[in-house]
RNA sequence: GCCGAAGUGGUGGAAUUGGUAGACACGCUGGACUCAAAAUCCAGUGCUAGCAAUAGUGUGCGGGUUCGAGUCCCGCCUUCGGUACCA
């Protein structure tokens, strides 16, 4: 009988469906183990071959820890809210809850494909409202918690209230945004809305003024994805930053815990390290600059106390509250004009740009703390308001920025470090004898750190603090595609919350998807919804991405509850993800706002557990390769030119050219240096792309024409437009998405998920390649050739020599190993070494290809289904247990042991295991190949590593 | 710019703790089977020299530590991910 995947695969597909094989429930007999994937968002675009590398390895795991007698959490679901939905509607009109369920239809049907053991009964979808309403429920109880550093943990605000009454702001300790103190007496007597002000600057959850990329000719609000050069990408309009006042979560009053609490963690260094660097922390001073002629003073941020006495200047940030009340008249068409300027540049640019620095003089001057002397306050773009006070005290001597703005503005430069002793050291390393610095002259620089930091605080000029370069988190979004916040405004403006019990808020139905004026949020034009309650108003803004993606882990312990996000015993029963599998572009962001969320919830008592994520494994991506055409940015005559590469190469700059992605199914050699266009190719593209029809292509060989002009060309290789090709994101905007159903289509979903495996290291990004398949199509054929020839059945019951039980156990230990280490490329390979050993064998023993069958299942489920049915068996093999490796059939009585001369390789040879060293060193120097290599001479020391090497030094 | 990762034959990759570089595949070359093709099977395959035995050389580049370095250290180069509103 021969192997037909697809036959096979549809048999057992349905089997799985009709039988429940993965539904799980909570099983106390059993312990638990939670594998997660990281939940797609259902683009219109399908799956592509990228997405499932990291879900076949975590169902690998999920199958082996199932069949080790694991009761298994491995669920699925949607990260279903997102721009591209809401683009897609304002061009095509289609409501974004039809495209996504129409788009997630797809995508559960690309996923069954591949044979995963998702428990679907578990599925999960953001965009649903019986899933955000607990979305908006989390958002609540963030909105009535502040966080008491105290107790260390997030408290009601009925709390902070009564603590408010009792000794007014200054009896407490928290985490908070607020900038002015009051007593007991000043709260009682505040009016509501003034209460209501100082409460928002306490909460998890509040409002404040945050900037948003706005631009005035699309009359939208641009995402940083939307952005290119500066310009929307959309049209090539101008855009600027505005504010705005906009919903904020205070994820800094966790930074210490989110810091602290990821050492134990099974993350890799790599992710550790880069969550900790986005964190920041780091210790130094916050000190009061008074400034001359106002009562206002500049607080600024310091982790070099030390170099005050070289602080020549400051420097606030352009958004900077204080700018316009102190730049003086003389000053403010320049701030005025450097204002405008920093607000066309993008944040990226200001931190990135280094070589040339900008900035205008208020015409302020401030009052050093310690010297007295008056130093001129500027403002700089590369002074960002949100990190740290938005103001330095510079010290031009001792920080590069610093230095190059003092250059450019001719401002003065005091040296304050002595570095001389420390050749190498460089400007920021904390090293050196401090000079010109009054009281802490000629000590060391980290003396001088702690004395200026107790000078500071005993003087009044300021007090030790830590930093985080982490900031609370954006959480408003003008668009209509996400949660609707839980809120409306009274008639002052205050935000009062909806009840509980009235949840889910609903998005209401909408035509017109495009923004409303002002930047606001296209909910704003549902008027009647806005206005629903008398007196009130709705939130038009919805709340981000990350909303819901930040606690999905949590509903799919318990998915279909509709009283609590998830029960208690749920949660107590699954408590954490043991194995969370997902791409390194996910870092940062969603990593850290799970973290912060979930921590939250175990401080309002609603999860047993302190960290959501116990070990991480970040998948690499699978990129795809772009094909781009060159055009030349200005008309030949009206006509728009495209330029085969080599001719472009030949002019050593690409000025005056755009690249244009061209859709990959037209390109021939594609994915390497050479890749071009053929004529067929050309048809295709300006047949796709009919604003191009017309256009000019230009080929190396000197062919000038439309593409109706290569029409009547018998040879489709007379032309060839040769492209470029970059590796990049597989993505709709590239046209280079490669759909999975197509491998299965012609491969098998068994030898697709091997193949996926097969790849490389699952931690490692490459480029989409179907080059090599055929070899796991090959091991499938040959594995199945072990059980059937053409016709007949081959399995018998005669029993296993010590050679074929060495290789199944061989294999056994391997592929055991390699999971739990999750090296499932070299499993694959060990698959490929059994098979093609046992071949060799002639084995068809039923003792050996039993168990194997059973190693094999989780990586191709189908296959080894259909065999294990063949072998007698009645139930799944899914359902079976995992071979366990048995030392005993690995015993040798020798080694081979490779001999080096000075660490080269010259010979191998065979050892007793029994031999002393002394006997192996006598027979090693008997060797004829030694004394060659010796030349008479005595050695000078002979290595012997056990069961690995000898090496001979001459 | 900053943070993180990767770089090994023609290609994907292996080498788990400093110990045989190139496992396993793809591709290529030659052969068997076949009228022919597909499929399958056998042999070879890092590079250079050599009929061969063999020798030299070889893990992005330049240094270093070590009996021994793909692996550790220092300095670079290139590519990828993130950089706070793509998800």
């Amino acid at each position: 009988m021969q192997y037909q995947p697809e036959k096979v695969e549809k048999k057992w597909k349905q089997y799985w469906v009709d039988n429940k094989v993965y539904k799980v429930d909570i099983d106390t007999s059993k312990p638990k183990f939670y594998v997660l994937d990281m939940f797609p968002y259902p683009s219109g675009a399908g799956l592509h071959v990228g997405h499932p590398l990291g879900y076949i390895a975590s169902d690998i795991v999920a199958r082996y820890k199932r069949l080790k007698g694991f009761n298994v959490l491995h669920p699925m679901g949607y990260d279903a809210f997102g721009l591209p939905a809401e683009q897609y509607a304002i061009q095509t009109g289609v409501h974004p809850e039809v495209s996504t369920a129409e788009n997630i239809a797809r995508y559960r049907s690309q996923l069954d494909n591949i044979g995963f053991s998702f428990d679907w009964s578990r599925e999960v979808n953001t965009s649903d409202p019986k899933y955000y309403k607990w979305t908006q429920w989390i958002f609540l109880q963030l909105f009535a918690s502040w966080y008491d550093k105290n107790s260390g943990k997030a408290q009601p605000i009925s709390v902070l209230i009564s603590r408010f009454e009792e000794g007014g702001s200054s009896v407490v300790n928290a985490a908070h945004s607020n900038d002015r103190g009051f007593s007991s007496e000043e709260w009682k007597n505040m009016s509501d809305i003034d209460k209501d002000q100082i409460l928002m600057n306490y909460r998890l959850a509040y409002r404040k003024v945050g900037y948003v990329n706005w631009c005035e000719a699309l009359g939208t609000v641009l995402a940083n994805d939307e952005i290119k050069d500066g310009l929307s990408e959309r049209g090539g309009h101008p855009v600027e930053k505005k504010a705005m006042t906009q919903w904020s979560l205070r994820i800094t009053a966790y930074a210490e815990r989110l810091l602290n609490e990821l050492e134990h963690l099974e993350w890799s260094d790599a992710l550790k390290t880069m969550q900790r660097n986005w964190i920041g922390r780091s210790e130094g001073a916050r000190v009061f600059f008074k400034l001359e002629n106002f009562d206002d003073t500049i607080e600024i941020f310091t982790t070099r106390p030390d170099t005050i006495f070289g602080s020549t200047f400051m420097v606030l940030a352009p958004e900077h509250e204080l700018v316009p009340a102190i730049t003086t008249a003389a000053q403010k068409v320049e701030i005025e004009n450097y204002k405008n300027y920093v607000s066309s540049r993008s944040e990226r640019d200001r931190m990135s740009d280094v070589k040339e620095v900008t900035g205008a003089f208020t015409g302020a001057n401030a009052i050093h703390p310690i010297t007295g002397e008056k130093i001129p306050v500027w403002i700089g773009e590369y002074v960002l308001k949100d990190y740290g006070t938005g103001a330095i005290m510079a010290v031009p001597s001792d920080d590069e920025r610093d230095k190059v703005f003092a250059e450019k503005f001719g401002l003065t430069i005091i040296p304050v470090v002595d570095k001389s002793n420390y050749p190498g050291a460089g400007i920021h390393d904390k090293t050196g004898i401090m000079i010109n610095s009054g009281f802490i002259n000629g000590l060391e620089v980290k003396e001088a750190i702690q004395r200026m930091l107790d000078y500071i605080e005993s003087n009044g000029l300021g007090r030790k603090e830590i930093n985080y370069k982490l900031r609370d988190a954006n959480f408003s979004r003008q668009r209509y595609w996400g949660e609707p916040f839980p809120i409306r405004y009274d008639e002052e403006g205050v935000a009062c919350t909806l009840d509980e019990d009235v949840l889910p808020l609903v998005l209401p139905e909408l035509e017109n998807f495009l923004p409303a004026t002002d930047g606001r949020s296209p909910l704003a034009r549902a008027e009647q919804w806005v206005h629903e309650t008398p007196g009130f108003v709705r939130e038009t803004d919805t709340m981000p991405g990350f909303a819901g993606s930040s606690w999905y882990f949590l509903r799919y312990m318990d998915p279909n509850n509709e009283n609590e996000f998830a029960s208690g015993p749920s949660l107590e029963y699954w408590k954490d993800v043991d194995l969370y599998v997902g791409g390194t572009e996910h870092a940062v962001g969603h990593l850290m706002y799970s973290r912060f969320w979930h921590k939250f919830l175990f401080d309002i008592g609603k999860v047993p557990t302190r960290e959501p994520f116990l070990k991480l494994i970040n998948q690499g991506m699978i990129q795809g390769v772009i094909e781009y055409l060159f055009m030349k940015k200005e008309k030949v005559n009206g006509q728009t030119v495209f330029t085969s590469a080599e001719i472009v190469r030949q002019k050593d700059s690409e000025d005056g050219y755009t690249k244009i992605p061209v859709h990959v199914d037209f390109v021939r050699s594609g994915g390497a240096n050479g890749s071009y266009l053929d004529i067929k190719g050309i048809l295709k593209f300006t047949e796709w792309r009919p604003e191009f029809a017309n256009a000019v292509f230009e080929s190396g060989n000197g062919y000038k024409g439309t593409a109706a002009n290569f029409l009547d060309k018998d040879s489709t290789d007379e032309i060839k437009i040769y492209l470029v090709s970059e590796i990049g994101k597989m993505s709709k905007r590239y046209f280079n998405v490669v759909n999975p159903d197509d491998v299965v289509a012609r491969y098998g979903a068994d030898c697709f998920r091997m193949y996926e495996m097969f790849l490389g290291p699952i931690e490692q990004s490459k480029p989409w390649d179907t080059k090599g398949i055929e070899g796991v199509q090959k091991f499938l054929r040959k594995f199945w050739s072990l059980f059937f020839d053409d016709e007949k059945w081959l399995v018998n019951d005669t029993l296993a020599t010590a050679e074929e039980k060495k290789v199944l156990h061989t294999t056994i230990k391997k592929v055991c190993d390699d999971i739990e280490r999750f090296s499932l490329n070299t499993s694959v390979s060990a698959f490929m070494v059994c098979v093609n050993e046992l071949k060799r064998l002639e084995c068809h023993t039923a003792e050996i290809l039993e168990p194997l069958v059973r190693l094999l299942a989780p990586f191709a489920p189908f296959i080894t289904e259909e065999l294990w049915q063949n072998l007698g068996n009645s139930s799944s093999v899914h359902k079976s247990t995992y071979p366990v490796y048995n030392p005993e059939f690995l015993t040798s009585d020798t080694v081979e042991y490779p001999v080096c001369v000075n660490g080269k390789k010259r010979d191998m040879i065979e050892v007793s295991k029994e031999m002393s060293a002394a006997e192996i060193e006598n027979m090693v120097m008997a060797m004829d190949m030694v004394q060659k290599w010796l030349e008479g001479k005595a050695p000078k020391k002979i290595i012997i590593v056990p069961d690995r090497m000898i090496n001979i030094v001459v």
